[in-house]
DNA sequence: CGAATGCTTAACCACTTGGTTTACAATAGT
DNA sequence: ACTATTGTAAACCAAGTGGTTAAGCATTCG
């Protein structure tokens, strides 16, 4: 139960570690696209895009529909949703740190 | 510019990746701990444990402060804000798949 | 048919990850 | 002064990552 999403969560954000997937999924998030479309941004090999788009299809976060010879990548971002929820969880650390941080201003400049 | 605050993403991201390493930050999410204490959990050596820390201190997720022979360790949640913001963008396109399929199966349902 | 296009597969390489064990340094307890 | 505790460092290993080039397979175009 746990180790199922727990090895999503992983995939995920694995794949969203590198600057060059995310950089794929902002430009899928534009529109879908073709393995070459996606590749010419980057100064890159084709196979090494392909790897790329493989590990993002692995996370669930891409559909492949192969047409012809073309294989049209469309973004998938409902497996963003739990990654994200994880992540909301420590939103309160972070605010509470920040409201702390105000009032130890607010504080100083009173004195 | 860019490529700074990517990095700093691909070590939150890549961080984060490890089921292991989530758990140490839920653990202190509930309160700061020493280096053995965040280890007892796990089946596994300490330097193993150790080495998981330095990953989560290189991405700032977590600071130390050394006392006598003890590392007290103490989550940082802010660089997760950055984290976190970047996945929110992508709220929308999951939320707009669910409204399709709302209104799909209402549609069906209609008929 | 023949040639170009779109993409994957395979083999290779350097580097990183995630774990181990062993050894060590520093502090604390008896 | 020992001894136990806390933690890191170093050396090693298997597997994964991120890239390359070369080859090959379908598909489309002329």
């Amino acid at each position: 139960m746990v180790k199922h999403s727990d090895e999503q969560l992983d995939r995920i954000y694995g794949a969203i570690s590198h600057p060059v997937r995310r950089k794929i999924l902002e430009q899928l998030g534009a529109s879908a696209a073709t393995v070459t479309a996606l590749a010419d941004p980057f100064a890159m090999s084709l196979p090494a895009v392909s790897k790329h788009i493989r590990i993002l299809e692995a996370a669930g976060l891409v559909n492949r529909t192969i047409d012809g010879r073309e294989h049209r990548l469309a973004l998938e971002a409902r497996p963003l949703l739990p990654a994200t929820a994880w992540l909301e969880r420590y939103r309160s650390f972070w605010e509470a740190r920040l409201d702390l941080l105000e009032d130890r201003i607010r504080t100083r400049a009173r004195r």
